[in-house]
DNA sequence: CGGTGACCTTTCG
DNA sequence: CGAAAGGTCACC
């Protein structure tokens, strides 16, 4: 069976930063073929991805031929929704651009970053997995935990695929200890706990949040085990379809305060300024606010720094390392910013 | 409310 | 060997 495909500029979804900036956990790159591979809910298959200068390219690996009956058009809808297709982020980065000054020097050289539209169930229990961590290891626990706890669904290209498991199976006894021997840590409990108490829940609590109003949805995240404010805004924005949500992590904390000059606490993040820095960005961004913060987090974010060099020696053919004129003026910006920063300044 | 320290584990400087 | 990694919770 060949690739099916539709068309796809890299401005509107550029899948190599979409899938791996930290808002799945789940997604694998072929060294070989640079193709991404992973499950989605509510289909027992392995789905791949590519793209090409124009188009992105699917394809589905089923169990058994019966199965792989999954048609054309039913796949292609399924990612339609994942990759939120219905939002046009051209007109967004756009209108972005326009409101903030920095946000149009980070996203000229970053372009394509889409936010998926995940399952809330798996998103919360990837988030809660997140917290003090780093996004290797987090990718390796989520691994762990559908391994362990999900479902098998087949062998492909020598590796296998399960689904993410259900909380029910999660809130089993000795789920904790199990976890805590795998290397969970003290997220163990956490994971556990709030099985438990999803479990006891109506069915289809957590997806129903969808329809409720995004101060609402947050606070029914925090009643839950190991969701602070900064994982139920992780939630909100990737699975419950608050766009405006912004979750604020060491990185935004730094951001805010490094190229937003906010006046922010030096030492830990408290409530209050954890709200200040969200309303800011809200603010200058609007409704889609959310989705520019993870535009933002990902341009600062070290491992895309040699993505985007290449991207930026491609398109504008110059080279990142001649401008010894600029780099006073880099200096003097430095005073809070990390090496990182310097960088990515450099190549302005 | 704001501040502080513990919490698991791994990697990086 | 301490700090940091997409924090949260309990307690003062």
């Amino acid at each position: 069976m060949s690739w099916w495909q539709f068309p796809c500029r890299k401005t509107q979804l550029w899948l190599d930063v979409t899938l791996s900036c930290g808002q799945s956990f789940r997604w694998r790159q072929d060294a070989g073929s640079g193709e991404w591979r992973s499950c989605l809910p509510g289909s027992l298959c392995v789905w791949r991805l590519k793209q090409t200068v124009d188009a992105v390219l699917y394809k589905l690996e089923s169990p058994s031929e019966k199965e792989s009956i999954l048609l054309e058009e039913s796949a292609r809808q399924t990612l339609f929704d994942y990759f939120n297709f219905d939002v046009d982020l051209e007109s967004l980065y756009t209108e972005w651009q326009r409101a903030d000054r920095n946000f149009a020097e980070q996203s000229a050289r970053l372009k394509g970053v889409r936010m998926l539209r995940q399952d809330p169930t798996e998103t919360l229990f990837s988030f809660i997995c997140s917290s003090n961590n780093n996004i290797e290891r987090i990718s390796g626990m989520v691994e762990k935990l559908c391994v362990t706890y999900g479902e098998y669904i087949l062998e492909f290209d020598g590796r296998q695929y399960y689904t993410f498991p259900v909380p029910h199976v999660l809130a089993a006894e000795g789920v904790e200890d199990k976890l805590r021997k795998l290397g969970f840590g003290y997220r163990a409990k956490y994971i556990h706990q709030t099985a438990k108490v999803l479990a006891s829940k109506p069915d289809g609590w957590l997806d129903e949040l969808r329809k409720a109003p995004y101060r609402e949805a947050h606070a029914e995240l925090l009643t839950l085990p190991g969701v602070g404010a900064k994982v139920a805004d992780c939630i909100c924005l990737m699975s419950l379809d608050k766009m405006d949500a912004i979750p604020v992590d060491t990185h935004m904390w730094q951001i805010a305060a490094r190229d937003y000059k906010l006046k922010v606490t030096n030492k830990s993040l408290t409530t209050k300024v954890y709200n200040e820095i969200g309303d800011h960005f809200r603010k200058l961004f609007g409704q889609y606010a959310g989705w520019a913060h993870s535009v933002l987090f990902s341009a600062d974010f070290k491992k895309f720094q040699s993505i985007q060099v290449e991207r930026n020696k491609i398109e504008s053919n110059v080279h990142v390392e001649d401008s010894p004129v600029h780099q006073e003026e880099v200096e003097a910006n430095l005073v809070t910013s990390k090496s990182a920063a310097a960088k990515r300044k450099r190549i302005i």
